[in-house]
DNA sequence: CTGAAAGCGCTTACAG
DNA sequence: CTGAAAGCGCTTACAG
């Protein structure tokens, strides 16, 4: 008896035994036909509101769930999307999953998360056997992948936003880096004392490096320039992404100049670091020891770290709306969906003289 | 023309306009019927060799890849499994994924990584609507999550395999950590000097805590205690999973005695701190500073790092032959498949006397 | 607005 | 050993 039948019997099954209800039962519950089941699962209009809630009622009292792989098969759409992203566990990602799924989840998709791991490992993702590649979209972390392809294009027909990366093919959502870095130098430069700076090394290989970092300096030294502000080379300390980067750095800083210092860390994690060198080395922050950050992490209000916001949800949420129009038909060309950083002002770098220091 | 027919145009048309071939397409191409073809693709034995090859050969030529999604519904198997694991990026977890790959792509099983970044999230990739739920197997890594739902069990009937947990009502694969700790405490105890040791910190989130590091600490301390040597209270340092931990812990500790000190680390990565102050410091590695990590990470041979290794791979691919099993419909009681670590001695901590040390 | 039928790409007994 | 048919759980024109 494979197929259990029969209310009583089967409701005193374990949970365990239970088969999951089909589009069928609750049809037969309902008292519909299949196709008016399916014309409420998909939002279709042509629907009684009456009939559209006995179905809804149906489906509550049965625990009926779609089965993703069934309407892949028929209608061409799992209503997943795959989010393809380093294997990096930083606060950064956590915050642009969160907005890719607030977009996501209200339009009833799900999302699969794929850390790349190694170049093999993305290879195998994007043939046609893997689940990353049949769900109905894909959003590319931080990776512009194409180069690794043929014809610069990934292997896949469906739709590919990239977020945190730029590719003139694809849709893509970024931040103006460079422009972050500018704001950071020019608020920097309105301080007396020396300035210093910390970047946060990238990935040595090519097709995975991402330039975040490099832009966010060359805006920052860009800005001192144009301040009129000097940068001897050795102001410059590179760093792993780490809060040990940041207490090395200030302590190097030390050893080239006394206060004040002024410093701009490229990433809020590594100024986290400055931060704590500085009070246990008891330097004054904002005044002996200034220091300004860049992503907008959650710890930095906590800590009370001056940083460049980047407003990493809304650039998740963008990415997915972008993709979401694409599933559903739009045609036309790539769009770049540039974020602006602010920069938001804390104790770690008190507040700007009045009057802006000329040296 | 939605389905564009005949060679030649077909031919011709850009690779990204060309429909999947399907099992139809190989099987005219094989002249054989469509059950033929899939049982070469199940390896059913039922094939005569020479038809197998035909088939095999269709495949190739067409660039067949068979559907998942049709798979599933069709035979109940997407030959797919997921894999749950913390969201933290460590070389542990890398290990242990290419360990469970290496023996699910010999059986041609593809898998799916779902790194649990909240609650929230796991508990909806355990609501049957999603990916997660649907493949055909499941391996949780590190998270015993059964006491996150009712009656302790996971909310899927199918197969379930733990790898670096313990529970009573799966299968599970796992590190004998206290007895690492014991070999690390038996081991320490042979030289003369103060012994110290670096535990790292845990979750404090009940549901999502792994007791690994309490237990290799507790481990350790037993052998102590049994070998007769002091451990005062404050010998022993908690800290981040981080090199700094380990950096932040030696200076701690040489306030507290003067060299030789002898260090257990609670983890590679902490260890590499100790090694790395030790050097700035100038102190003398394996004689002056002995230290131990525990992992056996890849940078640990490359520095000379004496450390308990735990073979993370084998325990992965034990951990995917376990499930294949069930996925086979194997029935019996849990099993539970533990390892042993072992010792490697290298120059970090250099050759114990060979009199044992006695207090 | 709704039902019945055909079809998505595969697997699995069932006959030969 | 192999083919033809039924079926997996859904969607989508097609008629009404």
């Amino acid at each position: 008896m494979p197929y259990p039948e029969g209310g009583s019997f089967h409701e005193a099954l374990p949970q365990a035994m239970k088969k999951k209800p089909t589009i069928h039962e609750v049809a037969a519950r309902a008292g519909v036909g299949l196709g008016t089941v399916s014309r409420v699962l998909n939002n279709h209009p042509a629907v009684r509101p009456e009939t559209r809630a006995r179905v809804l009622r149906a489906m509550e009292e049965l625990g009926y769930t779609p089965n993703p792989h069934a309407r892949r098969i028929a209608g061409g759409r799992s209503y997943t999307v795959s989010v393809l992203l380093p294997f990096v566990a930083t606060e950064f990602y956590r915050r642009l999953i969160e907005g890719i799924e607030s977009v996501l989840l209200e339009k009833r998709y799900d999302l699969a998360l794929f850390p790349i791991l190694s170049q093999a490992r993305l290879k195998r993702y994007l043939e046609s056997t893997t689940l990353a590649f049949l769900t109905d979209g894909l959003i590319l972390a931080s990776y512009d992948l194409t180069e690794l392809f043929g014809e610069g294009r990934l292997p896949t027909e469906r739709p590919v936003v990239l977020v945190d990366a730029r590719n003139p093919r694809y849709d893509s959502v970024y931040l103006d880096n460079r422009l972050g870095g500018r704001l950071a130098g020019a608020y920097l430069a309105r301080f007396p004392g020396s300035i210093f700076a910390i970047k946060v090394e990238e990935e040595p290989d090519r097709a995975f490096r991402h330039t975040v970092f490099s832009e966010r300096m060359a805006g920052f030294l860009e800005a001192i320039k144009e301040a009129g502000r000097p940068f001897p080379e050795g102001h410059l300390y590179v760093t792993r992404l780490s809060a040990e980067g940041g207490r090395l750095a200030l302590r190097h800083f030390l050893e080239k100049a006394s206060p004040p210092l002024n410093i701009f860390a490229g990433a809020d994690q590594v100024a986290l670091g400055v931060l704590e060198e500085a009070q246990r080395l008891g330097l004054t922050l904002g005044k002996e020891v200034r220091v300004l950050g860049f992503d907008g992490h959650p710890f930095a209000e906590e800590v009370g770290l001056s940083t460049i916001v980047q407003p990493v949800e809304a650039m998740g949420a963008r990415a997915a709306q972008l993709l979401l129009e694409r599933m559903q038909g739009y045609g036309g060309p790539p769009r770049e969906v540039r974020f602006e950083p602010t920069l938001v002002e804390r104790a770690s770098t008190g507040t700007p003289p009045e009057a802006p220091y000329l040296p």
